[in-house]
This record gives structure tokens, sequence and C-alpha cells, in this order.
DNA sequence: AATTTTTATGACTATATTATCATATGCTCA
DNA sequence: TGAGCATATGATAATATAGTCATAAAAATT
């Protein structure tokens, strides 16, 4: 079926989402394209590395990339990426911001 | 930083995502809660293979579990995960689409 | 009490992911 | 042409993930 098709590359897109390295790459790209010498620097992870995590992103159609002379500039394909990346943030946010309530709650149990 | 903690939670939510099966489980959760013998014949997997989906899905909190009887009801902690999913779908989607456009005008092309 | 049902878990294997380090490639400029 | 910069890639090792099969544990049934 088709739906079995999306669903096993939505999977994918997810999983290539799923490392705090790319995630810190896509939101760099938020501001617009980049070249890797200025990814690298912005992420704070070794060349190679950077290179690599880029390689993901780019094989799983999430980013794209030119060159430009020596340089490689990279961009996210479609913002929709953004919102998934967005809506991940609000979600953990949220379970921080319970455990926040239920932390307070303990310590006021404990004092009272 | 709080923000670079808020990353990597995030991060590993959507890579907990990032399975076909642990996708065909949340899915099939968007209809509500359910047991386990329930959810395996929904996703077609074995019982020991959905058990330690579900593990992962838990350990990771995106569901949650409490027994009744001998059986395990699963749910989904927050709508925002069917929202990210939803997302994710949408966005693979959208590059299918773009696939079939471009191979239709490959086809135009090659035919004229 | 013995059996069955439901779910989880442990051992094991195969494969995948990640980081590190070294090196290759391609481009620019002197 | 040669040096230097920007980027990718290959080898390696450590760790993580996933599936299979067997078994454990808890609750229900007979």
């Amino acid at each position: 079926m088709v739906n079995e098709r999306i669903l096993e590359l939505a999977a994918e897109a997810l999983k290539a989402l799923g490392h705090p390295l790319r995630l810190k790459i896509i939101k760099f790209l938020q501001a617009g394209e980049r070249c890797v010498c200025e990814i690298i620097p912005a992420v704070g992870a070794e060349q190679s590395v950077v290179s690599k995590h880029l390689a993901v992103l780019k094989q799983t159609g999430l980013v794209d990339a030119r060159k430009e002379g020596p340089r490689v500039i990279y961009w996210v394909r479609d913002p929709g990426v953004f919102a998934v990346c967005a809506l991940a943030r609000e979600l953990v946010s949220r379970r921080l911001a319970e455990l926040v309530v239920l932390a307070a709650g303990f310590q006021t149990a404990q004092k009272g």
C-alpha cells in the first residue's frame, strides 16, 4: 500500500531529525542557506562529524546542497521540517513544564 | 543551557518516532487507549517485538501505560505526538508528489 | 493446584550508528 | 605548478538498535 511507504519515509525523516547535532544544524539553517564553513562553528562540532551528519540529512532529502566555488551551501528543502522540529521542541517543553509543576508540588508536600 | 537539554530531549523524541512500527503503533493509538493484545494484531508484528517497541515509546515518555487485570493499556500522553507524526507524513507526501510531477515531466519530455 | 492468557524480559545475533583520525578531492590563488 | 582552504570519505572501534527465540511473571480460569 502507498500508506505503508509513506509511513516508512516518515519514519526515516523523523529518524534523521532524531539526533541533537542534526537538530542543531536544521535550526541554524532556519535563518537561511549556509555554507559548511558557517555550520561548523555554529554547531560546535568537528568538520568530519558535521559533514557526515549533513550527508545523512541530504540522503534523507531533508536538505539539499550546491557547490559554490570551493564551498558547499546547504539549505532545508521544505519549511515543514522546521515545523516538525518546532512541534517536537514544544512537546518536550510541555513535559518539562509538567515535571517542574510536579516537583514544586512535591516540595510543598514535603514542607507542609 | 536549558535549550541544549530541550534539543536533546526533542531529538530523543524524534528518534523514538523514527521507526515504522512505532509510527504504526502511535497511529493506532490515535483512536484512543488500547491494550497490547489489540495493538499486536493492529500492527501485524510479533508479540515480543511490539512489547519492546512499546517499551521504547514509554521510556521516551511518548506513551504511558497502566495495568488492568492481566492486560496492559497504552495511550499517547500528549496529542502533540500525533501532530508531529502528521506533519512528518505531510512532509514526505509533499516530496512524493513532487517526484510524481518530475516523473510525469520526464515521460512527456521522452515522448515529445 | 494446574493451566492458560497476557505481557515483559533476557540471551543472542546481525546490523546500524556514531565519533575519531587520516586522507583524498576539488577549488582558488600566488 | 604548488600551497592552502573547504569539504567529503574511508577505515576503525565503540556503542546502539532490532529481530528471534525462549522463558519469566502475573493474573484469570478450570
